[in-house]
RNA sequence: CGGGGCAUAGCGCAGCCUGGUAGCGCAUCUGCUUUGGGAGCAGAGGGUCAGAGGUUCGAAUCCUCUUGCCCCGACCA
């Protein structure tokens, strides 16, 4: 391709309203335009990009065995009623009327219409499993798009749904889509990984989202260095820990006056100790209408997701009210503590080990110290209360964890028979009897991956994208080309040799001076730059410089051919 | 949806407080000089100041309403 018929629109200042890096280098390079809030042009540049990421997902699905097939992206309201997601949905789906009045919606997914599909066409269990999947625009009403094409109202995505007439069978096709989704990310050349999911309401067996891994990541992961293991922060469980007997020299518990400390921070240090030698006490509200304490050590956060799936404990978590308090226990906030205190009590696995500890007295004004289990008070019940922090025992056993940021790029899912159940889709099993279809589905939000692999690929001058998403290859830089034949026909030589052997090339014949197009180039994120002068052409070389390095070197003429295929092949 | 903010040329902004009929940088076009990291000089084009209403002799500027967009919270590929 040449520049002069491939405009590259770049921009040297940033839209003001854009705050990420994607969508920054995205505005900045010329890849897309908004016309709306989460409504985005791809240009040309950018769409080549997007090509690109949606190739490598078809061949990949293609290649796990999945059947390409494309839905109308508008879709009856009936189908969304006889789901019940007609009304659960809520105001991100996109409703309208067509000119007789019917409803209908924009598709924010495709469960309703692929199961219609498939209740209508399969009647055998011979006929499965079946996986079928489409790449297509996607709307959700968001109520706060935002990062560019990263939260966008409409976007493309790649949706795939299979159909079973078993869990077994399920759970094999959940593997191979979990093999081709890391083969996806893989040949992308990112960063990611798997993380365990909640599988929250809809049930099922397992789930799983696969995140690029980004600093400027929405999403906290915990995952071990040393194994597989890779959850959401708040998700990751911890484990129960061994007891300890109690050190015989332990000090015996007193009482001390802390008139003024009512936080951890103003607990520990008024007493000289660290946040980690207090126990701190939450009273919540219980499901029979009561109070329970949970206990957390005094450095530690609550993990609310944990704390409301305990038995016992009312959900959504609420906090005690101060009249509950006062009911229970005459103590003001501040000075709560396990001891004597009349309600359920579960402390966190971390207070197993605690001995010697601070806590509140349950008397205004006082706290306990040198506070032990089983001595001053009977062991309570220990639970999972925490969000899991970095240099905890991965919960697999395998090592610690370190906790990193990523995006959300995928997510696969056993659905079970939640649909197929609604929708009453069926087969004929080898006993000509009814059976429910078992349903997974598997999706990638292919122009997010666009924004995120930018996220994980960029420095100063601009996007450095990975080969296999790079939308030209290389890029030929010809200097002072106008007033040079020997230039000028030296790279349309080289530029119709490249072209013959179908490498992705882009020519800068524009009449721009250097610094624009080695700027241009960089921005845009040109995996490799050969820069041809007269000087170096006349010493028989031409320089060579790769997106990811700090220098260039020099490449005789006659190796070049060679040079290249092994530059080019090595990615 | 709640809280905050913005709307002036393709992009980034000034002008508004204190009304007098719109300006700067980048980009675009022309010419000359430049030519290895977003050049210099000279010139040109481009704005119904988001829209509607009001106040006024006169409104980008003051008032009212409407619309669009952005940021902070819960959701998601």
């Amino acid at each position: 391709m040449r520049v002069s018929k491939f405009p590259l629109n770049t921009l040297k200042e940033v839209p003001s309203d854009a705050e990420v890096v994607s969508h920054q280098l995205m505005l900045r390079s010329g890849m897309i335009r908004k016309l709306g809030a989460g409504l985005y042009t791809w240009l040309p540049l950018g769409l080549r990009i997007l090509r690109k990421a949606e190739a490598i997902v078809r061949e990949e699905m293609n290649q796990a065995g999945a059947l390409e097939i494309l839905m109308p992206s508008v879709q009856p309201a009936e189908l969304w009623q006889e789901s019940g997601r007609w009304e659960q949905y809520g105001p991100e789906l996109l409703r309208m009327h067509d000119r007789h009045n019917r409803e209908f919606c924009y598709g924010p997914t495709h469960e309703e219409v692929i199961t219609d599909l498939v209740r209508k066409q399969v009647r055998s269990y011979k006929e499965l499993p079946l996986n079928l999947y489409q790449i297509q625009t996607k709307f959700r009403d968001e109520i706060r798009p935002r990062f560019g094409i990263m939260r966008s109202r409409e976007f493309i995505m790649k949706d795939a749904y299979s159909f079973h007439e078993t869990a077994a069978c399920l759970e094999q096709t959940y593997a191979d889509m979990y093999q081709a989704y890391s083969q996806i990310f893989s040949r992308m050349g990112l960063k990611f990984r798997a993380v365990d999911a909640d599988t929250g309401s809809i049930g099922g067996n397992a789930s799983h989202e696969f995140h690029v891994l980004a600093d400027s990541g929405e999403d906290a992961i915990a995952y071990c260095e040393t194994s597989d293991y890779a959850a959401n922060v708040e998700l990751a469980p911890l484990l129960a820990v061994a007891e300890i007997a109690l050190s015989a020299e332990a000090a015996v518990m007193t009482e001390v006056s802390t008139p003024a400390a009512k936080t951890i921070e103003q607990v520990s240090a008024s007493l000289n100790v660290t946040a980690a030698d207090c126990v701190k006490t939450l009273l919540v509200k219980a499901e029979d209408g009561g109070l329970i304490a949970l206990l957390l050590r005094g450095d530690h956060e609550l993990n609310t997701l944990k704390a409301e799936k305990l038995e016992g404990v009312l959900a959504p978590l609420s906090f005690a009210e101060e009249d509950d308090i006062k009911a229970l226990i005459d103590c003001p906030p501040g000075f709560i503590g396990p001891l004597a205190i009349s309600c359920p009590i579960l402390a966190d696995y971390s207070l197993i080990q605690q001995q010697d500890f601070v806590c509140g007295a349950n008397k205004e004004g006082f706290h306990l110290t040198h506070v032990n289990w089983t001595r001053d008070l009977p062991r309570p019940t220990f639970a999972d209360l925490r969000n899991i922090e970095i240099g905890d025992p991965s919960p697999d056993g395998q090592g610690t964890i370190k906790i990193c940021r990523g995006i959300e790029v995928g997510h696969i899912f056993q659905l079970g028979k939640k649909y197929s159940e609604r929708l009453d889709a069926n087969v004929l099993d080898q006993n000509g009897k009814k059976t429910t279809l078992t349903m997974g589905c598997y999706g990638i939000g292919v122009s997010r991956v666009v924004a995120a692999t930018i996220e994980q690929n960029f420095d100063d001058h601009g996007i450095c994208w990975p080969p296999a998403l790079a939308p030209f290859q290389i890029s030929i830089l010809p200097m002072k080309m106008e007033k040079s034949d020997k230039v000028r026909s030296y790279c349309e030589q080289l530029y119709n040799d490249l072209i013959q052997q179908g490498v992705e090339v882009l020519i800068d014949d524009r009449k721009a001076r250097p610094g624009i197009m080695f700027a241009d180039h960089d921005l845009i994120g040109i995996p490799h730059r050969l820069v041809v002068s007269e000087q170096n052409l006349e010493k028989g070389v031409l320089e060579y410089k790769s997106r990811s390095d700090e220098d260039s070197r020099e490449i005789a003429v006659n190796t070049l051919m060679d040079e290249l295929s092994k530059i080019l092949n090595s990615n």
